[in-house]
DNA sequence: CATGAATGAGGGTTCATTCAT
DNA sequence: AATGAATGAACCCTCATTCAT
């Protein structure tokens, strides 16, 4: 990265202002807020079961309301899903985010970011499926990862520990590999995608000193499917 | 199990009599295998191009042949999938295989595995798809897959090159996981796979000495739907 | 099954003979057109009683098809309704056209023309709705009417008997207009319609010799959704 | 009449009371009144903009008001349909009527009940089409229209400026019949209509000397949908 | 009474599979 | 055996109307 903007986490959204309600106005919208609720909920749920192709009535179904409810909080089915995979996404990444800065030793830290993504994000089918189509549910979410990511690999980086060369990128595709790995075998092989993970952070240690292929220029610097990495040496 | 006729689908039928068609039976039999091939060698394109949720109407008419036909030779579009992943796996495995065999250095032939495997096969969506699911197209398949990477595993560990306590399939995983970054990267980056693999291998070498966790018993012995490591130390 | 071969060729081969068999590929397509006819008869039914609004299924309904099948000849709701318009269209004015030429007498010939057009179209909701909306269901249908209703015009100018400077628009118009005035009011008022068209014939005639007011210049050239005049006068 | 209140209560309440409410009832009644009005006032711009067929949604918010107050006022969308369409109708006729009052000459005075009516009621696209379809929007406003239209008949009858044997259902189909025109025309072709409306009107000069075309008898008299001529000669 | 969230019956369209020719 | 037309259950989404707050 380079020295000059050494750019803190972006925070994610408050998700609810927590104010206090004037009851007048926001005495519809607490029911409201409550379908919502339980439509992201169990959109949540149906989502990381079935993946991102489940039937819109079953969410509904499952949410207790009828369809015109869903549809009026989330205009499309994409529209449901993305918010959903946000949600989901920028949950885990903040408790990711707040478990790493808790930690003194930086290498553990790396490690229990991995440890923390692939036990919590396992099962859930939708978000894995993002993560191969698009590296994440949205920009705003890919950045505030890369961010993060960024600041662990500085930190291992900065202790001697992480092996030179490798960017936050290599750190984005190996959690988002690993993701898939998790999704596809821990039903049949629970645990076994801890000894890739051994494996692969073993490979990223200091005493690998043979340098990493320099990646080939991007092709459509626009059309970026996966994070980039920060343009890092 | 899923395939029904364990007869290799290797057979060359090596018709050589095209002029006169006296054994009428043998003529269907020829143009029967004739659409069979064709449709397969479509599936195989149009599976690998879109993946496993193509309409079957593609299919046919890239196959040249009607729906009906196509469905007397594969009574489900998942039959078709099967057949077409079976037949490609093996493909690769047998190249992959002979390329190993040919190959001396013990390090170098795994690497080379790597190396082929996702330089050809990451490519194909539905290839990539069955990898994530199930591990394999079939059962045979995965068998053969492992009976060969363990060899490969073992000449690496004779020539104490592997890393102690590496398991077939750990091996395996490794390659499915690469082969899913590989698949979502390398329109973007392409190339930027060689990192990870990299990394990951250097993650093999023997000199991490570091023992890897060690996999916890399979919760359902008969529902195993990805290889299982051959039972080594 | 593979083991099916015991099944008697019913068939010589004899697929290099193109003349024996016109039934061959015409079997099937029978069938198809017999469907493809039900579907435009139903649907110009439904579409005349009630309008292009009317619900698919409705037409599949009374095609005695299924969804897919009228799918399959029209890919598009608005497909089928344009073809089922253009062919009402079009086989109208080809009578139109005949009787006209059948007539000697111009103006007999022109307000014969109306006669017909006013008789046959009354009841058809939706090709009265085109009219309202486009002015002719394609702009060939408009083009073909446009040139026909030219030569009517042309007629019974040359004979002295139409107005001078009424164009071809006009013509169009009128006929359009009256056509929904038809649709509106013959089922309470049948044949009230005639007295309209009688006074605006009238109000047709070379004997009316005030000036008729000049159209202004149209503000999109492009976007003409009425049928232009040919540029006359 | 069908209007159920014809008696706007034109109390000036002002309520400039937030604290206490004495006058609840009366408070209520300005209230509703106020957004009765609102509605009616944006349905008819929406209505007139889009036509029938517009979401009571978009009439809602544009009104200011919610779903619940919309349909305590009006139980239907059509209900509001009709209510609005009566209100501009009857806005539109007792201008004309008006107008017409003020207008010496009988044929201007009947040209410029047309004028007026083609130049501002075509574009309200509710009107027409309601115009189209049962003739008025209620069975008074037919009467009160009716009425109107056949002193401008009887005007000029007697001067002897209109056609022997023109009927009031005459122009009210003619009327009606230009409407759909310049609603279908106007924008791409401005101003073509007054070519036809001239046409139209010679032939109701008293010129034309052939008789009109008797009316076939109503064939239900129960449901007649069009304003019936009122019996004249 | 006002509000606007909730409802759910359709509406247009797709596609794996079957069947008549 | 081959063909491709036919089938119809789903799928995503809209909107007139109702109902809890």
């Amino acid at each position: 990265m380079t020295s000059a903007d050494q750019s803190t986490p972006t925070h994610p959204p408050a998700t609810q202002s927590p104010a206090a309600q004037p009851p007048a106005k926001r005495a519809r919208r607490a029911d409201a807020e409550r379908n919502r609720a339980a439509i992201i909920e169990a959109a949540g749920v149906v989502f990381a079961e079935r993946g991102g192709t489940v039937d819109v009535r079953e969410i509904a179904r499952r949410s207790g309301v009828g369809m015109g409810t869903l549809y009026r909080h989330f205009p499309t089915k994409d529209d449901l899903l993305a918010t959903v995979l946000e949600r989901e996404f920028t949950c885990w990444l903040t408790t990711a985010h707040r478990a790493a800065e808790a930690t003194e030793d930086p290498w553990e830290a790396l490690t229990g970011f991995f440890e923390q993504t692939l036990t919590h994000q396992a099962r859930n089918r939708a978000l894995v499926e993002s993560y191969a189509a698009t590296g994440a549910p949205s920009r705003a979410c890919a950045q505030y990862r890369d961010a993060f990511i960024d600041e662990l690999r500085t930190r291992c980086l900065n202790a001697g520990l992480l092996r030179a060369g490798v960017t936050t990128a290599d750190l984005v595709l190996l959690s988002s590999s690993l993701s898939q790995v998790v999704q596809a075998t821990d039903d049949s092989h629970p645990g076994q995608w801890r000894r890739l993970l051994r494996i692969s952070l073993d490979g990223l240690r200091a005493r690998n000193t043979e340098p990493l292929p320099e990646p080939e220029p991007d092709p459509e610097p626009g059309s970026a499917r996966h994070a980039d990495a920060p343009a890092d040496d």
